[in-house]
DNA sequence: GTCTGGACTTTGAGTGCCCAAAATGACGGT
DNA sequence: ACCGTCATTTTGGGCACTCAAAGTCCAGAC
């Protein structure tokens, strides 16, 4: 009930973001502390205060589950993250491959009334700089069918949909080769052995990428 | 040294904006607690702390003072709320008299690279809605010689430059009587016996206000 | 010179969050 | 059944900030 602190915001929304890589399981421990950069043991206690604040259910040796209360909280500081980062890089101009740390600061300190006018400001916006899904004011979010591109089949078109790797090296790199969320792509060969993919783009000379990498950038149907 | 925690921030931001009411005296603790909203006992440890992180001097049952990098810290304090305040009025459209909260949590979220990102944005501006000027990234601050409205003599033709009152009522109401930083009007009348003094806007009908509410408005020279 | 009210300081305690390190539990291999 | 491993939990302690309430000081009144 009483409200959250930006510490628990930060779990909640790691926590919900965790469950959804694992389709819908309890979340470890372990996996919490790596999330949120803390020791086990700090990660454990913590769980313990949102499950007695209402917002997760705990099972000591099996994990962490949000409940309904918790998942509007972190569904709530996911919009805020991804609202601004959009922000900061379409009304400001920052470099999309720097604006996580950013917004990891602001998503707690921006009211509702503001964020809501940024909103506005952008169109009511679907998607962010990365092509992660912004919910909407009340807690949904729209989940796009995507592919990774390492799962294409030679020959085929496909647009870049979502980059699913915040790191800022990872991004930069995407950046330069012109991968943004967008852009328009053809896979011109597969070589299992060698454990890449070969795409092409508009203009410029043909691109490898290995499969770990490959598998990181989502396209639509292809 | 070690970088500020967002209470110092606020500490120090408030003891600046103290001394220079006060023209460089001393701040007793008395009003540092008044102004953080705070019980006077906080205020003197949190003072010592300052101090002996060498952001202040305090002289026990006299007051504080800022050292020179006490004042570097808060005028780039004063400089980020401001700017916010510019921003979230000029960009987003948010009431001018709702402003201050949001800016006060925002200032110590956003970063030297959001912060240099909506400065060139709103064009290097040097003053915020309310008419307070801007420090300069390296923590200069202008000093306009500006004049209590309630000063003024009859007749004079004055622009407003500056609203000296937080409040969120006041600043309703300088709107509503359109007084915004900008406005052009005539002194008409004073009246002492009443304690007030008559001005005139461009079309709308004359205006009589307190003494009280004529010394939050500062004018240029009249 | 003594008193006294009000400002200030000190003390003791609490909250929220964190870590280090010791204790515990569970699970697969033997 | 017994071990060893490794994740997890517990324990004890620390830091930053806060309040309540008791103690101290001082300026001005007398
Ligand atoms: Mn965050
Ligand atoms: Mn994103
Ligand atoms: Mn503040
Ligand atoms: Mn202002």
């Amino acid at each position: 009930m009483a409200s959250p602190t930006s510490t628990v915001e930060n779990y909640l929304k790691e926590i919900y973001l965790a469950q959804e890589r694992q389709g819908d399981q309890p979340v470890a421990m372990g996996e919490v502390a790596r999330s949120l950069g803390v020791v086990p043991g700090t990660a454990t206690s913590m769980i313990k205060n949102l499950a007695r604040r209402g917002w997760a259910e705990y099972s000591p040796r099996i994990g962490v589950r949000l409940t309904d209360e918790g998942e509007l909280v972190a569904l709530n500081m996911i919009r805020r993250h991804r609202l601004l980062e959009l922000f900061l890089v379409k009304t400001l101009g920052l470099d999309w491959s720097e604006i996580h740390e950013e917004a990891e600061q602001l998503e707690h300190a921006v009211s509702e009334r503001v964020l809501d006018a940024m909103d506005a400001f952008l169109g009511r916006p679907t998607s962010d700089p990365h092509g992660d899904p912004i919910p909407s004011a009340n807690g949904k979010m729209r989940q796009r069918k995507l592919v990774a591109l390492s799962r294409c089949r030679v020959g085929a078109k496909a647009k870049v949909a979502r980059i699913t790797d915040q790191d800022s090296d990872f991004l930069q790199f995407v950046e330069n080769q012109g991968l943004k969320p967008g852009t328009e792509l053809t896979v011109t060969s597969r070589l299992p052995g060698a454990d890449a993919t070969g795409i092409a783009l508009g203009e410029s000379a043909p691109l490898t990428l290995g499969t770990r990498a490959a598998e990181k950038i989502l396209v639509e149907e292809c």
